[in-house]
DNA sequence: CTAACTAGTACTAAAATAGTCCCACTTCGG
DNA sequence: CCGAAGTGGGACTATTTTAGTACTAGTTAG
């Protein structure tokens, strides 16, 4: 369904609680303060720590906190740190599909890939943190839809 | 991953199949056709039948068409056809999500879901089986970032 | 030197997907 | 009028993904 994963979504809202400031948070506070589970929050935050957008402290008193201002962190990152390569189709980026001949739809599906890589790239953790809706708008564009 | 499922992949090749002629083809002759096993595509065909995508034909000799000429036809039908609606997030149509309040970022997901159903709706089946990439020029977009 | 943390990874459970099959109904052709 | 060739619509099962948990090792403040 085109669906991004929970994980997708929790990132996204652990880098928003951690947005607030600017502060170091232990994985449990975190937990605390989204109202997950400890252990998933833990995971998570590996995770966006391995993508470098949150910045680890170890030992005692360590814990997590954004490596970039929420300006400069786009979702296109964060989904990429959860959920890998933004990609709609399996075989736009590998290619090698068997039915590589009779498709011929694979350089298309990367088109709308692009776009939509393009959109998620144009958005910023502040922007989704934004209590208005003040994304979005790429080109002129609204929920024109289904013309063509 | 944010990924269709296959069967969204394997509906656009159907249609594409199908879009060659207008004739009438049974599900046995897509599925030779194409590459599939018969369930399958009969499966697929079915569903995109009951969103009048193609127009079946009942009875000996019959089959299915496509309902409409591939120009008319966009990818976001197709993909709604297999996946459903498409919404990259589970909360961004019906909302209700328990963390409404700490979240903030239900609108803007909501904003990214419109710029990719736009995207979707703007490619046209005939569009999307030209050899060439003629499709996707929603703005002046590159391909900033993402697979970083 | 120990308590409070993160790093990394392996494992398990749950859910969504993909694929197959079956039975009822429709129509063509002999 | 009968049977073969089709679709319509589910139900069912296996497989794969996803989500969630646990465990061990390493790091640092006090």
């Amino acid at each position: 369904m085109l669906r991004l994963s929970k994980f997708a979504d929790y990132g996204t809202q652990v880098m928003a609680y951690m947005a607030k400031d600017g502060a170091v948070h232990s994985a449990s506070e975190v937990a605390a303060g989204v109202g997950m589970g400890v252990s998933t929050v833990s995971k998570i935050l590996k995770m966006l720590a391995r993508e470098n957008l949150v910045a680890s402290v170890m030992g005692a008193k360590g814990g997590y906190m954004l490596a970039r201002h929420p300006r400069d962190i786009s979702m296109a990152e964060v989904i990429y740190a959860m959920d890998g390569p933004i990609s709609i189709t399996e075989c736009s980026g590998t290619s090698a599909c068997e039915r590589e001949s009779i498709c011929s739809t694979r350089v298309n599906w990367q088109g709308i890939n692009f776009i939509i890589q393009d959109a998620l790239a144009k958005v910023s953790l502040a922007e989704m943190i934004a209590p208005k809706p003040q994304v979005v708008n790429v080109s002129g564009l609204r929920s024109r839809r289904a013309s063509a």
